[in-house]
DNA sequence: GCCAACGTTGGC
DNA sequence: GCCAACGTTGGC
């Protein structure tokens, strides 16, 4: 799951200990979201950052649920064609579990073994919920562990 | 700041 | 339904 540090980050997290991960208006990753349960485990990716990748492990502390921002009339995330009996948009809360020694940076995911069909690497790709198979989680949470 | 790779919008 | 124009994402 991305987000920019600017706006949200690992150690935001680390603080609040719990958040709500709202805001996300593209289809594809709406679908991934509305599959979430709460105790599944997911990765925090930091995007547009220096570097850039998997920054820490957060629970799913709910399961999903329409995102409220979304009806809500005067807000960023507000979208007309969402109603309160028919949503279109929906979020789940996290909350914190881990923070990574370090951000792993993506060439490195890129030359690990067992990462090759990871989503979230495929080129091209601007989802900011993409699935990962739990191989591929056990991989990135040891790359996370480990000061590289 | 650049630019590739999208997704969305709207005219037709 | 097509497609050009436009907006956004996100690595670099």
């Amino acid at each position: 799951m991305k987000c920019e540090p600017a706006a949200y980050a690992i150690e935001d997290l680390e603080r609040d200990g719990r958040a709500g991960w709202e805001g996300v208006r593209n289809f594809q990753a709406r679908n991934f979201l509305r599959e979430m349960r709460a105790g599944d485990l997911a990765i925090f990716y930091a995007s547009n950052a220096d570097p850039s990748g998997p920054s820490g492990v957060m629970e799913i502390a709910r399961d999903a649920y329409p995102d409220p921002f979304a009806t809500k009339k005067g807000h960023d995330y507000f979208d007309p064609k969402s109603r309160p009996e028919n949503p279109i948009w929906y979020t789940v809360d996290v909350a914190f579990v881990e923070r990574f020694q370090r951000v792993v940076p993506l060439d490195e995911l890129r030359a690990t073994k067992g990462l090759e069909e990871m989503v979230v690497l495929r080129k091209g790709n601007r989802l900011s919920v993409t699935p990962v198979t739990k191989k591929e989680f056990e991989i990135v949470r040891r790359l996370g562990r480990s000061r590289g």
